[in-house]
Parts: structure tokens; C-alpha cells; sequence
DNA sequence: GAGTCATATGACTTAATAGTCATAATACAC
DNA sequence: GTGTATTATGACTATTAAGTCATATGACTC
């Protein structure tokens, strides 16, 4: 967690050195992301850096827990057009509103998680993991519920599933002509195939 | 690649390398592995290494094609007990197998992939990932030719399904006495569900 | 055993960057 | 406007590790 001091900061200042740091960890990998750059970008002192965060790890930590909760903040609108939507379309909503997030900050979720060390990884990970699968449980508790999935339906395996086939996303081999929205549906029937009552 | 002085070595030094950069590789972080460290593992001078490799990724992509070529090479093994295997059944046999492969090597292939710089990534996924879908898109294809897959299953998509699933599977938020002998045919059935005849 | 080529060595150079600290600026109280 | 506390600064130090190169070793030829 960042010192106190960081958060005494005026809100403008606070945020350049978020919008800093957020473009250093963007544009570069993790660990050549240099607290110098950082702090160029800031215009800030490196004395300040530190009056501010114990180290790299503790910014990005940081920076991580602010972007999922935007993320979580984002896809629990969709919440609201629950009762509208059959489960195809509330996934598809869900996917839709995920992937305007990372347009919106270059993927930097995934980069994040996959270029940190193992530690910071495993760290953010054990707290930020939980969250997602919270949302993903509710959902399919509700269309249980509603009778559209079947009963015996594992939750939580279910959850993980779903997550997994659309975490790693970005890395289907997408050929020649093949775009997103023509595999997304190809990829919810499998799942939607196998979770819902006939 | 690395260079000819390298394949020139006897086997027996050479494999001590090998031994020395994966001891190294599983035990530490990819950034945080250093050349000193594995030439001293190995017993050779630092100037050796550099005769036999033009740098870390250059050591490091050789590493990893190696042990993608035999959990390939593991992975085919089941193949010749197709026939009396139904398509739960196969795919059990090859997690099974997966997961010993991974044993082994104590995790190293994801690690790997998920730790070493993006543009060292890249270059390894694009070679490595067809491999790993070839396999799987020829086993769908022949339980659709079977009878067992519905004959409308994108061959591409369910393979991509089958294989994130599986991937991720380490990150699985497993609680107090959940096992993962009871998580896979949970998912198992949901896959199958969702491309099997009916 | 002199000559030549391939390979091995590790001390040394170079470069990068994390983190410190003495000093300066600023804010705030009285 | 003097005194005190908080925050800011960036030159400096220390560390780490990559990559080089002059020198040594050995193997093989004639």
C-alpha cells in the first residue's frame, strides 16, 4: 500500500503519477519499467517516489487493485439488464463491456498479471481472483434459479470455466479473416450448450 | 538458436547446461535468472557460455521448444489407445498425462510462458501454439468422424475451449478439500456437454 | 615438437538502476 | 517573522550483472 503521504497529495498530483506509472507499465515490460522513467514522466522528484512507496512492487500492487475494481465497477452495470437478458445475452453483454475496459487501458489487466514476478503475481492474484469468481456466481446462481441452467450445475466449476475461455482470449490463433464476434458464439453454444437444461 | 560449439559439446556437458538452465529457470524468477549463476551450476566459464549461446532468450527459446517437443511427444503416446477410449475417457488419459509431464518438470512450460519478456513470449507462442492445437483439432475430429461430437462443432473453437480450460487450470481458487480429481470431470462434463451428440 | 586451429577461462569493463541522504523549499502555528 | 514540521530534491553511492578480450589450454597434423 502506498504511505500515507501519497495520499495527503492533491488530487491532480496523485493522479499524474497514476497516469505515469499506468503508461510506463504499459508501454514496457514490468521489470524494465525504471522508477527514473516513472518519475520523469511524474515530474517528480526520485526522493518522492520513495516518500510515497516502498518500491515498484507497492505501486503496482496498487495500480492493480484500482483497475480491477473499475473493471468489477463496469461489468456490475450490466447487472441491471439482468431481468432483459437470457444468459447468452447477459455473456455476451458482459464480454462486450470487458473488452471496451481493456481497449480503454490497452490491456493492461492481462499484461499486468502475466509480466509481474511470480511473488506480486501470486499476491494480487489470491486477493483479486475471488472477486471475479463472486460476480460469475451470482449470475449463475440467478439463471439457475430462473431455470434456463441446469440444477445440478456445479457453481463454482462452472465460474471457472467461463473464465478461463474468455481470460485468455487474446490468445486465439485468429487466421486469416477470422475476427471475435464471429468465435465468441461459436464458444458460448459449447457453454451454453453444456450448462443449460433441455 | 544456439551455436554449432554448442551442438559440437559432448552430450554429456551439454546436458549438464540443459540440467544447470532449467535448475535455474524453475527455481527463479526468468528477469532474475542471471548467466553467472548458470555457468557456475554448470561448471563452465562465463566466456563458454557466450561462445554457445548469443544471449538468455537465445538459451531460453532453445529450453522451451525442447520441452514442448516432449510433452508432444508424451501427449501422442495416447493417441494409440483412441479405440477404446470414448472421448471423457481420452481426455482424461491426457490430462493425465499432461499432469505428469508437468510433475516432472515441476511446472516449467507455464512458468516459462508466464515469465519471460513479451516479445520472448511471442516469438515462442507463435511457433508453439499450432503445435498444441493440431493435436487436439485431430482428436476432435476423429469422435466427430466417430459419431460422438456433434458433426456442427467448429473443430478450431472447441479445441481452443478444451485447451484454456486446461491451461489455466493451476490457477483453479481450490478451497479446503477440493480436489482436482473431483474439479476436472465437473468441467469435463460441462465441455462434453456442450459438443456431444445427443 | 613446432605450428595451427578450436575452444576455455575469468578478471575486467561497462552500463544500468535501486535506494539514500544532506540540503532546500514550503507550509503552518503562534 | 521566528520556529517547527513536513515534504521535495537530485547528486551520489552501492550493487548487480551483462558482455568482452587477452591469455591459456588442449587437440590434432605433419
Amino acid at each position: 500500500m502506498p504511505k500515507n503521504t501519497f495520499f495527503n497529495l492533491p488530487a491532480e498530483k496523485r493522479n499524474k503519477i497514476i497516469e505515469a506509472a499506468i503508461g510506463e507499465f504499459s508501454k514496457t515490460h514490468y521489470q524494465k519499467v525504471t522508477i527514473d522513467n516513472i518519475v520523469n514522466r511524474a515530474d517528480i522528484s526520485k526522493g518522492s517516489f520513495y516518500q510515497y512507496f516502498k518500491d515498484k512492487d507497492d505501486l503496482y500492487k496498487y495500480l492493480f487493485s484500482q483497475i480491477v475494481d473499475q473493471k468489477k465497477q463496469a461489468l456490475h452495470q450490466v447487472k441491471k439488464d439482468q431481468d432483459k437478458l437470457d444468459f447468452r445475452g447477459y455473456l455476451l453483454q458482459m464480454l462486450e463491456e470487458a473488452r471496451k475496459f481493456e481497449t480503454r487501458l490497452t490491456g493492461l489487466k492481462d499484461k499486468f498479471i502475466n509480466q509481474c514476478p511470480q511473488e506480486v503475481r501470486k499476491e494480487v492474484l489470491k486477493e483479486e481472483i475471488p472477486k471475479s469468481y463472486h460476480l460469475f456466481e451470482e449470475i449463475l446462481a440467478a439463471y439457475i434459479e430462473r431455470g434456463e441452467l441446469r440444477k445440478d450445475l456445479n457453481i463454482k466449476t462452472a465460474a471457472y470455466t467461463i473464465i478461463s475461455c474468455f481470460a485468455s482470449i487474446e490468445y486465439y490463433p485468429f487466421a486469416q479473416g477470422e475476427e471475435l464476434d464471429i468465435i465468441l458464439p461459436q464458444i458460448l453454444d459449447i457453454l451454453i450448450n453444456g450448462m443449460k437444461i433441455r
